[in-house]
RNA sequence: GGAGAGGUGGCAGAGUGGCCGAAUGCGCCGGAUUGCUAAUCCGGUAAUCGUGAAAACGAUUCGGGGGUUCGAAUCCCCCCCUUUCCGCCA
C-alpha cells in the first residue's frame, strides 16, 4: 500500500500512475475519507484531553462538585465512544479504498499496458537447432517414464502430477543446485510453511478469499496454501524494526507453491507448464529504504538468476516488464523467459522467473521498518523478491532443449552430482 | 488431546483502580574520571497517529477484541499466542 499523505499530496501522480498500469481509479472518494479522518482524530483527541484531565481533578474535588464533574465525565465518555466509531468506520474505507492504489513506478521502466509492450533488455545463449523434430516435454517425459499425469489427476485432479525416477531426481538437483548458488551469494537458506495466515498474505499483496483468487483456502481456518515463498519471507519480519547495519538482508525459501489458477485453461495447459502445485526455491531481500539500494539489489537477483539458467545452459531472454503488467505491489519488474523448443510450432519463450522490486509498499502493510542513522523515527524497508529455480518450467525448459534424436536428455553438468547420472534415458523395462 | 503457568519498553523484570508510558537491572548513546584491553560516576534512551516550517504540543499503545467505571496495565467476558508436565506421533 502507499502512504496515504503521500496519495493526497502527489493525487495527479498517483492518477497518472494508475492510467499507465491501466488500474482504473478515482481519489475522490479517497481523499474527502481521509480529511474527515483527521477531523476525527483531532476530535477525539481534544476530547480525550479533556476527559484525562477531568477525572485527574475528581479525587481532589470537594464532595460537593463531585456529582456535576461526574456528570460530565459521561457525557465525554459517549461523546468519544461514537467519534470512535465513525472513525474506525471511516477507516475501514479508507483502507479499502488505499488497497486499490498500486504501487508507483520506476521511472525507467517501459510505459505500455499490453504485454507486448515490454522491453527485451538482453538476450543469452544459442536457441539448439535439431537435426529431427524436437518433442515437447510432455512426449519427452512419458518417454523416459518421468511423469504420472494420469496418477495425478486421479489422487488430486487436472493441474496435480507425479513426478516419478529422473523427474524426481531433476526436481531435487535443482533445488540443490539453487541453494549451493544461493549459499555462495550470501542468502541465509529457509524451508518455510506451506500455510500461512491470510493477514500475511494480505500484507504481502495476495487476496485470499475473493471471488478471483488464486489462492487455495483451509476451510474453518485463517489459512491459506502460500503461491510462493514470497508469502512467508516477507511476513517472517512482520511488524518488527530491522538492524539499519544488517542490511540488506537475504533469505532464500524453499517452497511448495499452491496456484488455482482460476480463468488459465486454455492456453499453455499441456504437461506440467502450468500445475497447481509445484516446488520453488525464491530469492526475498529487505533493504534500506533508498531506491539504490534496492536498485542494486534487484539487478543483483537477477544476475543470479541469469547465472543459474547459464549454468542450465539454457537460452533465455530478459524482459523490462511494462507497466500494465506489473502486479501491483511492484515498482519494477524483470522477468527471465528461457526458450523452450518444444512450445507452439517450433518453439516459444515460456516465464522461467520474475523478480521484483517492490520498494515499501510490502513494507507498509506488514509493518517492516528500520531506523536509518540521522532520521527520526523508523522508515518502512524495501522488499525484493526473485525466483531462483520453479522446478516444472525450469525441468520443461532443460528436457526440450538438451533433447537428442534417440529421445535421450542430456543432464547440464551441474546438475550431474545430484542427478548421479550424465543423460536421462528410458529406464530398463 | 488432558492438566497447569504466563503474555508489560531492544532484552530481563516490578507494578492489582487515579500520583503509571510505566520502578529496577542489562543493553545502547552522550559526557566525566582514572595511564592503562576494564572499573566507577552523571545524563539520555519506545512506537504509532494528529497539529506544526521547526522546536514542540496533544492523543493512542502494557498479546487482541469487548465490557464495568468520571477514570483500567490493574476488575469482568471472549479470543489468540507462548511455555511446562502427561498422552500420541513422522
Amino acid at each position: 500500500m502507499l502512504d496515504l499523505q503521500f496519495v493526497c499530496e502527489n493525487r495527479a501522480a498517483v492518477e497518472e500512475n494508475c492510467r499507465n498500469r491501466g488500474v482504473p481509479i478515482d481519489l475522490t472518494q479517497l481523499v474527502s475519507l481521509a480529511d474527515r479522518r483527521r477531523q476525527l482524530i483531532a476530535s477525539g483527541d481534544q476530547l480525550r484531553h479533556e476527559q484525562k484531565d477531568l477525572s485527574g481533578q475528581i479525587p481532589k474535588a470537594p464532595a460537593a462538585d463531585k456529582p456535576g464533574l461526574i456528570a460530565r465525565g459521561k457525557e465525554l465518555r459517549e461523546q468519544i465512544t461514537q467519534t470512535e466509531a465513525e472513525l474506525v468506520t471511516v477507516e475501514e474505507q479508507l483502507r479499502l479504498e488505499q488497497a486499490q492504489i498500486p504501487n508507483m513506478t520506476h521511472p525507467a521502466a517501459p510505459i505500455g499496458l499490453e504485454e507486448s509492450e515490454s522491453i527485451t533488455a538482453r538476450e543469452w545463449g544459442t536457441k539448439p537447432k535439431f537435426d529431427f523434430k524436437p518433442l515437447d516435454h510432455v512426449e519427452l517425459m512419458a518417454k523416459l517414464d518421468m511423469v504420472d499425469l494420469e496418477a495425478g489427476t486421479k489422487v488430486a485432479g487436472h493441474g496435480f502430477y507425479f513426478l516419478k525416477n529422473a523427474g524426481a531426481l531433476l526436481e531435487l538437483a535443482l533445488v540443490n543446485f539453487a541453494v549451493e548458488k544461493l549459499r555462495s551469494e550470501g542468502f541465509t537458506i529457509f524451508t518455510t510453511p506451506d500455510l500461512a495466515r491470510d493477514e500475511v498474505l494480505h500484507g504481502t499483496g495476495y487476496m485470499p478469499r475473493g471471488p478471483e483468487t488464486q489462492i487455495y483456502s483451509v476451510h474453518n481456518t485463517d489459512l491459506s496454501l502460500v503461491a510462493t515463498a514470497e508469502i512467508t519471507l516477507g511476513g517472517m519480519f512482520k511488524d518488527e524494526i530491522l538492524d539499519y547495519a544488517k542490511l540488506p538482508l537475504k533469505v532464500a525459501g524453499i517452497s511448495h507453491c499452491f496456484r488455482t489458477e482460476a480463468g488459465g485453461r486454455g492456453k499453455a495447459t499441456r504437461g506440467i507448464y502450468r500445475v497447481h502445485q509445484f516446488t520453488k526455491v525464491e530469492m526475498f531481500g529487505f533493504t534500506a529504504p533508498e531506491l539504490a539500494a534496492s536498485d542494486e539489489f534487484h539487478e543483483m537477483v537477477v544476475r543470479i538468476e541469469e547465472e543459474i539458467f547459464q549454468g542450465l545452459e539454457i537460452p533465455y531472454r530478459v524482459l523490462d516488464i511494462c507497466t500494465g503488467d506489473l502486479g501491483g505491489p511492484a515498482f519494477r519488474k524483470y522477468d527471465l523467459e528461457a526458450w523452450m523448443p518444444g512450445r507452439g510450432e517450433a518453439g516459444e519463450y515460456g516465464e522461467i522467473t520474475s523478480a521484483s522490486n517492490c520498494t515499501d509498499f510490502q513494507a507498509r502493510r506488514l509493518a517492516i521498518r528500520t531506523r536509518v542513522p540521522e532520521k527520526k523515527g523508523t522508515q518502512f524497508v524495501h522488499t525484493l523478491n526473485g525466483t531462483a529455480v520453479a522446478c516444472t518450467r525450469a525441468m520443461i525448459a532443460i528436457l526440450e532443449n538438451h533433447q537428442q534424436a534417440d529421445g535421450s536428455v542430456i543432464v547440464p553438468p551441474v546438475l550431474r552430482k545430484w542427478m548421479g547420472m550424465d543423460r536421462i534415458t528410458p529406464p530398463a523395462a
